[in-house]
DNA sequence: CCTCGGAGCTGAAACGAGTCAATCGGGAGG
DNA sequence: CCTCCCGATTGACTCGTTTCAGCTCCGAGG
């Protein structure tokens, strides 16, 4: 091992300082404290770091003292665009704070959730923004109790935990009371599975609607999953149903259940509205671009995120004070042609 | 500060030590070599781990010599689905080679990818894959130099480094084909900006196949980036055209572009394909729940990710004998509706 | 001539975990 | 009773960085 360089591997300040000939705390205050440097020292020191090439040790730095001013965001599902919009709030705050964020895509997958959550608190981030996959409470209760700020999005949380949400019962009867005041009666609720708070929440919002008007009926059509695959074999069960007994609206707890169902409507030559409303849920970009523009419950995507990651980082700030928050944003219906109201129809 | 506990913050294997009565050395035995240690100390060590929550501290281990068993993906934009299913394939292969996976979404800015850079070589990730924002090189073959593996995804790259990418002169052929094969002849190409190299390698594809009929023909409209809202502006701006100077078919650089431009044919009355056949390119999950159905070049997403971490495992696995590949795939044509023959077309 | 002060720089002590040669204890063998 | 051996445990040292008390100059003030 001769001196000046390392034998393998990158060159460290030692090195640096080796080479330039000062001693490893200059360096360190050429890259700290600059202004505490003379002028040539400062530039010869850089001049080496650049010519070896040296680039900073951060699980050092950190593990010496500073924060790793790095946040994450623990996704449900990177394909699903609602959580890309999330993220990109997410994303804005960060910069804004600077700070970098990582995404990590759970995909649904319990396991992975938590070797990411093992893995940012073993990282010592600053902070851990989370749409869960299931209430896995205790895992992340255990985080949050061992000093790592924990933010949950677009999933209630209990009040020792900050959350963002957005009030899905209020969705749920907006929805339905729109089918219901297009006059259907017979309508169909596509989502699950049930063991989602928000799918639940959206199921009581609109039976809350339906039950505001007698005569009408919700029923539903559970599914095992919030996709597009799903959509469709949801549109399959119902256009496998005789007309007479068929809903005549539907009420998807997602857009793209709502895509799927659309498409596989098309497909069966049942026609939309016509034969079968549909409302989706999130107003996603493609909800306005689909075969018939989608009628959609619309979230405040960004703003949520960008709420989300403001509460994360005055929790990482001010830990002392800290006063945990449960945000709850009002969604709003947005109409298109999906469920376009029917000069001819007339209620059951 | 009492003996057993740090004052504030996590409790370290120092503190794991004191209050189980055994040596630090023994702590890290219980959690490395756990075969070396006697079953009553290992347990009683573990119950100490568990009491105190203690969590290892990623930093000082890394540190000490582990790598970091983390990659990065640094994405071009994670709004868009095509990269979400690159992502998944990545992701797949992370897990099967027990690393973890940090999505970082670069947004097309250009300084958020260096800050990303910057900080993934000071955390010693395994290895980046990188979609590149633009060809910011020096950068990229910077990292490369100081020992950091990295992948270029989606965009070629010199023979100094490892590549995956889809034919996108193949692609632009395959669609423009088609085209000409279903009878137009007046052919518009929709995407930019040409500053893209996969723009341009579409432009020249199509373009090869014009050439090979005559009296064929292909302009060439240009956008200022790849996405919904350019995609209207392009309709917008196609259906102010003469019907009698109007291109019977626009060939889309991606799928945004072309649901926008389908999207703003319909608003403004225009029929597809009757007035206007489209071709997208990338064929995301979302083109064959459109309007009308869309025509789409197709790329292997998940396989491209897959490949481009298997490659980049290859090379931060065996660093010595490490052979750069760029691997080149072939994408393939998806015929839909949007393209469908008018003498074919059934009635409703 | 001595002192003081400050700019510039130094070097050692952390930070938390992994490693490994050294040590301890106790049972078997002589 | 003494050795030897082996499994279990120890603790000093290391990684790369930050921090900080302290050192050395050198010029100004007395």
């Amino acid at each position: 091992m001769r001196p000046g360089t390392s034998p393998r591997g990158t060159p460290s300040m030692k090195d640096v300082a080796l080479r330039a000939g000062v001693s490893l705390g200059t360096v360190s205050n050429v890259l700290n404290r600059p202004e505490l440097v003379s002028e040539p020292t400062r530039r010869r020191v850089l001049d080496t770091i650049e010519v070896l090439g040296f680039v900073r040790n951060e699980s050092a730095r950190q593990l010496r003292g500073g924060g790793s001013r790095t946040l994450a965001y623990v996704v449900l599902d990177t394909s699903n665009p609602f959580f890309t919009d999330v993220a990109r709030g997410v994303q804005e705050a960060a910069d804004a704070a600077g700070l970098a964020l990582f995404l990590c895509n759970s995909g649904e997958d319990a396991a992975r959730q938590a070797g990411f959550l093992d893995l940012l608190e073993q990282q010592r981030v600053e902070g851990v923004l989370i749409t869960p996959v299931d209430a896995d409470e205790p895992r992340i209760a255990a985080l949050a109790r061992r000093g790592t700020p924990v933010v949950v999005v677009d999933r209630g949380a209990g009040p020792d935990r900050c959350s963002v949400t957005v009030d899905d019962v209020l969705g749920g009867d907006l929805a339905a009371t729109h089918l219901l005041e297009t006059s259907h009666r017979r309508i169909a609720f596509v989502g699950g599975p049930r063991a989602i708070g928000q799918v639940t929440d959206r199921i009581t919002g609109a039976g809350q609607a339906v039950a505001r008007v007698p005569g009408a009926e919700l029923t539903v059509l559970e599914t095992a999953a919030l996709n597009v695959a799903e959509g469709r074999r949801a549109g399959e069960r119902l256009a496998g149903l005789p007309a007479a007994r068929r809903p005549t609206a539907a009420f998807c707890a997602n857009d793209l259940l709502a895509l799927g169902l659309l498409q596989q409507m098309v497909r069966l030559g049942l026609r939309v509205p016509d034969d079968l409303a549909i409302v989706g849920y999130d107003d996603i970009e493609f909800a306005e671009a689909a075969a018939v523009p989608l009628t959609s419950v619309s979230q405040p995507r960004q703003l949520l995120g960008r709420t989300a990651a403001q509460l994360l980082l005055a929790e990482a700030r001010g830990p002392g004070d800290h006063e945990h928050q449960q945000v709850v944003f009002a969604p709003e219906l947005v109409v298109r042609a999906s469920t376009r109201l029917l000069s001819a129809r007339t209620p059951t």
